[in-house]
DNA sequence: CGCGTGTTTGACCACTGTCAAAGCTGGTGG
DNA sequence: CCACCAGCTTTGACAGTGGTCAAACACGCG
């Protein structure tokens, strides 16, 4: 984990995220800015928190992708959730706590501290939106995993990334990068690499998305978020 | 919704669990005296929270058993997580929250209003150990959903009740009352009940267990624990 | 006793996993 | 600029877990 160039707030896809959880004010801003100024980059397959581990401190996803797991001790593993610009790792109020999984850095990822949620109301309430989603979205993994089939599975996640990736202004028109390999995917989905590629395949004969090398494109988002019977993550009145 | 006879902290499975989770001084055990002399009961069936509605209070779980469920269009239903004696419902720092979730009473309950947090730095610490342990709950549903065959899943479900409940007091030797159906529980595992059932005929066969009526009886704990890996989620220095 | 809810079983089949090998592709070094 | 390599994707053949549909069977309760 070293330190690299500064993070230029406004430009920030966090920013953007955290922006469009709860309006933020100049202090809020400027908290972030503060922290922002001082970055550290992760290596691809790097670890953020390790499970069992105690979790050493609180941050704020920048740039990159990140992903939490658990490892069975028979080599199987699953991926639990997603950290996406904008996300919070390790925020846990809690003394002394214990990471129940991995994280680890899918790509090249930057962080920076999370600035102190008491410097500004409007950062407590845009991280404790935060925290809710986190939630939301473990319950729609739980739900896409126990009732979902294959292809139900895989849009229904990507639906999901593509909404998230939205709000911090990472994804348009149903495109976005990838950073996830079959192998991870399937992983997440809770079936093998195998089976993942022959339901690509057939989501990709149906036209339902194109997928080349990391961009994956969805041929219609709002039909297939219907078809899933997915509606983004709402954890008060005013989030989006 | 109704008032029913206080109950006493002492004996009480919910404050059995939450000293098991931190040390309580008289000051929080004074604040939850004083929340479970009035304790509410909720029929069968009976509605906590809805998807979508917003979150009106926070409880504290006395007796009976809650489930979290998530509803598809279609008909179908996941069980999300469940709340035993002792759990906190409800409990989110956000305020106009809204439910990402229904939650419901599987049997006769009865809940109080959760004490003041702020009230006892004991309490403030219990409930943040309960809440990290409600996530460390859903990433086991998650990693039991994605990755376990059928057989794994019972037994891995079982031996997480087995252990929650024992830190509340209401099992031993592997005993307890379960008022979940074969087909709740079926939606709890994401499998069908048919599949369930005949997963539930052969770890009999085999002597995992005993079912009968209400009362499961796993045959040896610590063995089903270890066959599926389990580990009791510890999410600090010194909780349970 | 009759009914409703929950459990158990049978016959059949679809979805998903397994194992193994063959293509790709982007990056590296010669 | 090409050859090579590692990592990733794609495919085939086959096996098995878990789903579907339908019916019979228990059990508690009014």
């Amino acid at each position: 984990m070293r330190t690299v160039e500064p993070v230029d707030v406004a430009l920030s896809a966090a920013t953007r995220r955290l922006q469009n959880l709860t309006h933020l004010d100049s202090t809020a801003l400027d908290a972030l800015q503060h922290a922002m100024s001082r970055p550290r980059r992760i290596e691809r397959h790097g670890q953020l928190f390790r499970e069992g581990r105690p979790i050493d401190g609180a941050w704020l996803l920048l740039q990159g992708w990140t992903a939490r797991f658990r490892h069975l001790a028979d080599g199987r593993r699953q991926l639990v959730s997603l950290g996406l610009p904008g996300d919070l790792l390790g925020y846990c109020q809690l003394e002394g706590a214990r990471s129940s999984s991995t994280v680890a850095a899918l790509n090249a990822v930057t962080i920076c501290e999370l600035p102190d949620p008491a410097s500004s109301p409007a950062l407590t309430r845009a991280f404790a939106i935060s925290r809710a989603l986190d939630e939301a979205h473990l319950i729609a993994q739980i739900t896409r995993l126990g009732r979902f089939n294959a292809h139900e599975r895989l849009i229904d996640f990507l639906v999901e990334i593509y909404g998230r990736l939205k709000m911090a202004g990472l994804a348009h028109g149903g495109q976005f990068l990838m950073p996830l390999t079959q192998e991870l995917t399937a992983d997440a989905l809770g079936l093998t690499s195998v089976h993942l590629n022959r339901t690509i395949k057939e989501a990709r004969r149906v036209g339902d998305l194109t997928w080349v090398g990391r961009e994956v494109t969805l041929r219609d988002p709002q039909a297939a978020a219907a078809f899933v019977g997915y509606s983004p993550a709402r954890v008060c009145a005013n989030s989006g």
